[in-house]
RNA sequence: GCGGGUGUAGCUCAGUUGGUUAGAGCACCUGAUUGUGAUUCAGGGGGUCGCGGGUUCAAGUCCCGUUACUCGCCCCA
């Protein structure tokens, strides 16, 4: 029986799951249109260095999660394993630095090579937010706005916990990074193996360790903040002034750090316990040197990514899916007529499915498996009326209703559910 | 890349110290019901026990390997 399975980490998402990915999707979507975010799609490949450039060298995306090959003409490219570089990529591209600031909002699969487990997939699926060419905190406090107003119209607001951090400029980091290696060099022997690694790779990472000696050296390491420039300091507090006004609650959590290497100023992200090893649900930050890095103008940017399949999980009720209603014809006459009379409810905004085969007892069967709030029951006695037997079915209740009634009597229901 | 757990019907799972023909619930199909579903009753179909090897008179059960899924580490949404 396991023999035809789906790539391991991809998944079929069947309707059920479906009607929750479109929610999220979907609500999110309104949501960022009234932020002013258009929505836009990047092809979800790119040539290999659009990535592996942008993302860093040494990042665990572009070291071992990139789906790379080569294609036919030899040349390298990469299925996304997110999307900022993409867009990136396309406000180049296609000549948008003149016209900014641009307001993105997207939504579609990306591509990691991980190990699967609870909310993280080989194929996963993001929404997020890009704001190119706003240098001001203005900006980060609008995308993190957005952010959290779709969780809270997804009814996630009090499953996560919005975190925040400055990564500082380039200036302030370096300063930082420097120091940092200092003390951990000198006690280099007493690291774990990971945070070794870390020391070359990202040492704001060890910040983060969850090893127990780890930790020790950490409590006593030297501080972030002593090193933040005045214009970090400065940038920071507009951000936190800006979401206290706006009564967003936040932590500060100054081990907070990304794992990319084009993020500064302002990182965050929107947390849970829920999700088993995965706590990130919604994640991003500044990327002022990104579009520089790649070639375009000095563009500073700020966004975020969100998990599609993560906030589907987290989804207390399932998504409704539209009132439907079951034609239940009897006899050839009444059949004959079906096809037609659903076609008109159908042009009416209804829903209609259709019984095709066997006797009443069946049909009846059939209306209810597919949810159908209403059967409509006619054989030649209501042909002859012109009329339709509406049955109720969650009720049990039945009445007649001429066929010329039909749609008002239906639509009329199907307001009332809303 | 590294660790732990689990693979028996479409789904959720039983299956004794190894012992004849591998079970249940749900789902599915048929009938009781040739104009009334969801409830009830009767009957029916459906299994290479993940795969390969080994031990044994005998393996769903024990051993080894492998593969898939799953949980965790790393890292991330």
């Amino acid at each position: 029986m396991a023999k035809l399975q789906p790539i391991r980490g991809t998944r079929d998402l069947l309707p059920a799951e479906f009607r929750r990915h479109h929610f999220v999707i979907e609500t999110a979507r309104l949501i960022a249109e009234r932020y002013g975010y258009d929505q836009m799609a990047t092809p979800i490949f790119e040539l290999t260095s659009v990535f592996a450039r942008t993302l860093g060298d040494t990042s665990d995306v572009v070291t071992k999660e990139m789906y790379t090959f080569e294609a036919r003409d030899g040349e390298s490219v990469t299925l996304r394993p997110e999307n900022t570089a993409g867009v990136a990529r396309a406000f180049i591209s296609n000549g948008l630095t003149q016209a900014v600031p641009c307001k993105f909002f997207y939504a579609g699969p990306m591509f990691r090579y991980e190990r699967p487990q609870k909310g993280r997939y080989r194929q996963l699926h993001q929404i997020g937010l890009e704001l190119l060419g706003v240098p001001q905190p203005t900006g980060d406090v609008e995308v993190l706005a957005a952010g959290a107003m779709i969780l809270e119209a997804l009814g996630l607001k009090d499953r996560v916990t919005l975190e925040l951090n400055t990564l500082g400029d380039s200036e302030s980091r370096d300063a930082f990074r420097t120091v940092l290696i200092d003390y951990f060099q000198g006690h280099f022997e007493k690291l774990s193996e990971d945070s070794r690694n870390r020391l070359l790779k990202n040492p704001l990472r060890i910040l983060d360790s969850k090893d127990e000696g780890d930790r020790v050296l950490v409590a006593d390491a030297p501080s972030y903040k002593d090193y933040l420039n005045q214009a970090s300091q400065d940038f920071f507090g507009e951000v936190k002034e800006g979401l206290d006004r706006l009564g967003i609650a936040y932590q500060l959590n100054d081990r907070l750090v990304r794992g990319l290497d084009y993020y500064c100023y302002t990182a965050f992200e929107f947390t849970t316990t829920e999700l088993g090893a995965q706590s990130a649900v919604l994640a991003g930050g500044r990327y002022d040197g990104l579009v520089g890095q790649m070639g375009g103008p000095e563009t500073p940017g700020v966004g975020w990514a969100a998990g599609i399949d993560r906030m589907a999980l987290l989804l207390n009720e399932e998504p409704q899916k539209p009132m439907l209603s079951a034609l239940v014809p009897l006899g050839k006459e009444a059949e004959a007529k079906a096809t037609a009379i659903a076609d008109d409810l159908r042009r009416q905004g209804l829903a209609v499915d259709l019984a095709y085969t066997g006797n009443l007892p069946k049909r009846m069967k059939r209306a209810d498996k597919v949810g159908a709030k209403f059967a409509m029951i006619f054989g030649d006695d209501e042909l002859a009326k012109g009329e339709i037997q509406v049955k109720d079915l969650s009720t049990g209740e039945q009445k007649a209703v001429a066929i010329d009634d039909l749609a008002r009597e239906l639509l009329s229901h199907k307001e009332e559910a809303r």
